[in-house]
DNA sequence: CGCGGCTTTGATGTTCATCAAGTAAAGTGG
DNA sequence: CCACTTTACTTGATGAACATCAAAGCCGCG
């Protein structure tokens, strides 16, 4: 982890269109004084579960997962997300700690802003606290959403959803690297690893997938969809 | 479904303390001029998913189950809430309808605000807003870590878990009248009726639980506990 | 009394986890 | 750069958990 704060850019951070799109020039420039930005490497935490919350995170560049363990000894991650989304999750202002822990599948880049100053703004700008809202709920609805259509997959279903899910919400491209290990995966959509490995074997064999070293390929897109479909 | 509107009682509601503690008693009253009640009986429909959204629904009285229908003609059951939670869920700031569908449990009781004017209230109102959000949050994050707490159980630990879920979150009792049907328990945690019914009566002759009639009692608390924690 | 809903139970088959063994890939130290 | 170790991945065989199917019991209601 490395903190790093430089001359305030936030003015022009295409970040700033997302949650602060209501505050001005001059606003942004004393937002900028209570932010600190983080960089982390692949596979680093960025926070754990039951650590206090004190503030308000989002994810710059990179991909990070949300993820709890459980009483087993592995991982159940709650969503993948990529930048611009909660790194903190919706927890910031109804919890004193954080439910889940994240950490980073890439290396990732992450602003840091004063939680006080975070709700400070909440209580003195109407437009402010309307963005965050709406970004809050939009943000949980989709976890909410995903966990909902997983767990009515059968395990080819599921894990054909996942791939779709990295290539349309996270790459935007049918040929991308897998930025999670297979036990990862299985943890995603609770099943165990070899079973996953089998499913991507079988979509390889019917050339649904091709793989080549780290990077996997959507050959048969429609294909894909229907099995997640009907899974 | 049956509209209602005395003079206004809002003041005085309990209510008031979860979501508008933050308002004052002429706020309440204005507020009260973009209200309706409405009453629904046990099995009534609140809302469907795909309804536009245009008020703002808090449960009064009774309780009510979120759900969606699946491809396959059942029910996924996304949460069940008492009094005083929300009832059209966090959407309501983030889409245009409803992405899921309300129906009520018991005959219930909803107070419904028009949205536009609790968005008024919240570009006004900092309070309000920071009063909103962390109640959003909260709702939010009970059926996110819900969700993930049954996905991780096998059957006995599931149908274990629902009924302590209902003990203590809804009639804060050992004895109550189960408000769902088998079937809906079995959608609720995503297995087939056949087994929740199977899993009951394993309960039942272990001496975990009692039934009279539609009443259940917990019977051996500890050991529901035990089998809800590790299954 | 008889009909239709919900509920219960048993028998059977499928899906998936688990276990175990083996292979490839990626570090690591000489 | 190569042997060595470790880690990630892969595949097959087995058994457990659970869905599905079918039949029967219960209960309220006309």
């Amino acid at each position: 982890m490395k903190d790093f704060d430089p001359e305030c850019l936030c003015v022009s951070c295409e970040f700033r269109e997302i949650a602060f799109s209501y505050l001005d020039d001059e606003m942004i420039r004393e937002l900028c004084r209570h932010k600190v930005e983080r960089t982390y490497r692949k596979g680093e935490i960025i926070h754990n579960g039951g650590d206090p919350i004190n503030e308000f995170k989002y994810l710059k560049s990179g991909l990070v997962k949300l993820f709890r363990n459980t009483r087993n000894g592995d991982e159940q991650i709650v969503t993948i997300t990529k930048p611009f989304e909660f790194v903190s999750n919706m927890s910031i202002f109804s919890e004193e700690r954080y439910p889940y822990s994240v950490a980073a599948l890439e290396d990732s880049a992450v602003c840091c802003i004063d939680l006080a100053y975070i709700k400070k703004l909440v209580l003195e700008n109407g437009g402010f606290a309307m963005g965050l809202l709406t970004k809050i709920s939009k943000a949980n609805e989709k976890i909410i959403s995903l966990t909902l259509d997983l767990r009515q997959k059968n395990l080819a279903g599921k894990v054909a959803y996942v791939l779709l899910y990295l290539s349309r919400e996270i790459y935007n491209s049918n040929v991308f690297d897998i930025p999670v290990s297979r036990k990862e995966i299985a943890d995603f959509i609770g099943m165990s690893m070899a079973n996953v490995i089998r499913t991507l074997s079988d979509f390889k064999r019917e050339g649904i997938l091709a793989f080549h070293g780290r990077t996997v390929e959507i050959q048969d897109r429609k294909k894909l969809e229907l099995i997640s479909l009907m899974g």
